[in-house]
DNA sequence: TGCTATATTTTTTACACGTCAACATAAGGT
DNA sequence: ACCTTATGTTGACGTGTAAAAAATATAGCA
């Protein structure tokens, strides 16, 4: 409940035991993020002896996370061949995924497969019951393949700011949805441990994880929904929640002082200024029809004279866009900012000139440090990255209550 | 060299050294935070045997960081008497201070006190030749005092940018610094390991541990300084740097869309419409009064008219100090934000109304979050700050080369 | 004041366990 | 046949742990 309080009395001492998990979560992190590793790799990278690695690859053998298969015919080498070590698709996450007009549910494999979707329509916007109830039946539908399965637990996609520690939903504007318990509801309804969290911040682990972000340091995402502009922190790998996990509400930064006022209560801010209604509009397409935005607004720009009203919404845009992206390149010195949504449209106009914009808008150093990119995972960035949410869990400390359901503890970031 | 990437195959495994080296850095760690701890506490805390905590405290005791003192006589209790651990007076870290018209050189002891303090007055600003050289003399004269002391490095404060990674100032404005290599050219010059920060970086770091941010865990540090607004970020005990330790550079967050022009290029910057000079001038105060600032201020608007010229300035700077601090806010989702230098009168003004406005800019849920508060360390910040960059490398190895004088390795943040 | 009971901590000693280093063995290329 | 690379096996090392014994204070009572 405590949140963000630095609680260094709760630094526990080390010993053996934490040893074997610290390698133990080392191993199989490597698996999880490489996909497949020879055990000379393992050896190597690790610094680990080879009895060690193993030991421990055995463990994870054991506990059915990893699949050590025959060593791979492909690159072929002088010596002996080392056994290939991969994750196991039987360990899997849930992820649950509400929507104004749907609540969807996946399976993702530890692998970052995504296994399966069910996305099951509503009538109207969903009460946290009700979509907890959804969930709920479309998982007990599941319950006989996941009981096969190592099923870690459930990662829950909030359209809003969720308090870490406990997963309550502090407030999800478009679901109508405040200060909601949604992640112990579901903990209860169903037995898995949930570990909720915004969808931008999802969106970040995803990409850092495993999209255009593999590898970076500091990374920023930032994510254009109908709804609004959310964003999410990640710093040499973990995400940056703040002191309950709200951080990265990028979309709020001010970027016009005498601005449209905007529904948080401030005036000017970046969501007010920058966001896709006016361009869907503009380009005759309806919401529903944000998917061919991209396509569509290239394809009219590219045959648009120099007057043309899109593209005077597309530049206002820009600007405004480009005052929020260098204030956080002020404050976060980030390596990469990444553009989900239609903020992706808007930074394929001009990739060049946008990072130009930027740039010219960030300090001499940090400037040189910033590089844009559009997201990479299309749409399966909200499975990976919730999945992703429950295996940190599990990498942490794969030797934990292996596989079965479990009660208590919910949070992440 | 390589920044901010996440280096996941640098990861090492972990052996018994490891439990060990884990173990005698909380133990340190935990000396330093509190002063004084009694052993029987220590093994509370970390939950390790009475056993070790006994041979770990023994190692520090050898090492000499940390002295075993006999019973506190003052509250004693039932049971036998536990012997008090204090952090030793001679470890040390030495602290360098360039600026416009002098080189400071401090003394810091591992609890934290500073045992001296040399200002060196200069004619003109220094040069990072000129400032190296005059902090290795008076180094050189405190030599066989820190020969006898244990001397863990140097902490090098800078009024700039600082490349985390190797000490280089990208830039360093009103010194009129741009990419030297000072943190390499003071280690060359003094034998001493060297960890160089920006001054509102360490600003914070010294917040953090020993002034009003013990113990939060999202703590922005905001400083007003001659020359503009730095700022630095802490997260459970640690500080954000991003990809290159730059971050923190809140003082260009754009605040007002027409205004005056910045030195970074940018244009109303935060820096630029919240700044001490007018203040001064407004009050008919020098420049070296700043000191004066505050009490001067507060004084003469308890007696000022509604319309008084100086209340304007001050509530315009205040409600762009607002819009900031609102981004600020939304963005990060600190606990604190602390005040040093000029704009700790503008927020001792009106603490109550500086809070609501920055609330008022901040979404519902991060808001309830924020505090604001003075910084607590006054003139020896810095001095503590770049202590404590110095005493985190042993902290974090307290068995490492031990004393004495070291070449290579840089870096901080 | 002196004695005993109780509480808390330190000291001592035997022990368990994970990683390591060394040597022996295996499986492929050249 | 020889070289290269990797795996398998075994005993040693050093870590923290647990339990018993010794130490040192307060509290109660005569």
């Amino acid at each position: 409940m405590a949140t963000g309080a630095v609680v260094l009395s709760a630094m526990r001492g080390s010993n053996l035991d934490m040893v074997r998990r610290r390698n133990l979560s080392l191993v199989l992190g490597r698996v999880h993020e490489l996909g497949a590793v020879s055990r000379a790799r393992l050896t190597k990278e690790t610094g680990l002896n080879r009895s060690t690695i193993a030991a421990l690859v055995n463990e994870l053998v054991l506990l059915e996370h990893v699949i050590e298969t025959d060593p791979d015919q492909a690159h072929q080498q002088v010596g002996r061949p080392s056994p290939v070590i991969v994750p196991s698709d039987r360990t899997v996450a849930v992820v649950v995924h509400p929507e104004m007009d749907s609540v969807e549910v996946g399976l993702v494999a530890l692998g970052g497969r995504v296994l399966r979707r069910v996305r099951y329509d509503t009538e109207r916007v969903p009460s946290p019951r009700e979509a907890v109830n959804i969930a709920a039946a479309v998982i007990d539908g599941m319950r006989g393949e996941l009981d096969a399965l190592h099923t870690v637990g459930i990662g829950l996609v909030i359209p809003g700011l969720v308090r870490a520690s406990n997963g309550v939903v502090a407030v999800a504007p478009h679901l109508g949805w405040r200060d909601e318990p949604v992640a112990e509801m579901l903990q209860d309804a169903t037995g898995y441990r949930v570990a909720a969290a915004n969808d931008a911040s999802l969106g970040a682990i995803a990409e850092s994880v495993r999209g255009v972000g593999r590898g970076v340091g500091q990374l920023v995402y930032l994510n254009g929904g109908a709804s609004g502009i959310g964003g999410g922190i990640m710093s040499s790998g973990s995400p940056i929640g703040g002191a309950s996990g709200f951080a990265g509400e990028i979309g709020h930064t001010l970027v016009r002082n005498d601005g449209d006022p905007c529904h948080c209560g401030s005036v000017g801010c970046l969501e007010t200024e920058v966001a896709r209604a006016p361009l869907l509009e503009a380009l005759d397409l309806a919401p529903h029809e944000s998917d061919r935005l991209n396509d569509v607004l290239l394809e009219h720009l590219s045959r648009a004279p120099a007057d043309d009203p899109v593209r005077a919404i597309v530049d206002r845009q820009r600007k405004y866009l480009a005052v929020a992206l260098g204030n956080v390149a002020n404050i976060l010195n980030p390596n990469l900012i990444v553009f989900g949504g239609f903020l992706q449209s808007l930074y394929a106009v001009d990739p060049v000139g946008l990072t130009a914009a930027v740039r010219a808008r960030t300090m001499t150093g940090p400037d040189r440090d910033v590089t844009l990119a559009q997201a990479g995972l299309g749409a399966s960035i909200l499975m990976v990255g919730a999945a992703e949410l429950v295996f940190a869990d599990l990498i942490a400390d794969p030797a934990r209550s292996s596989g079965t359901p479990r009660a208590s503890r919910t949070a992440a970031l």
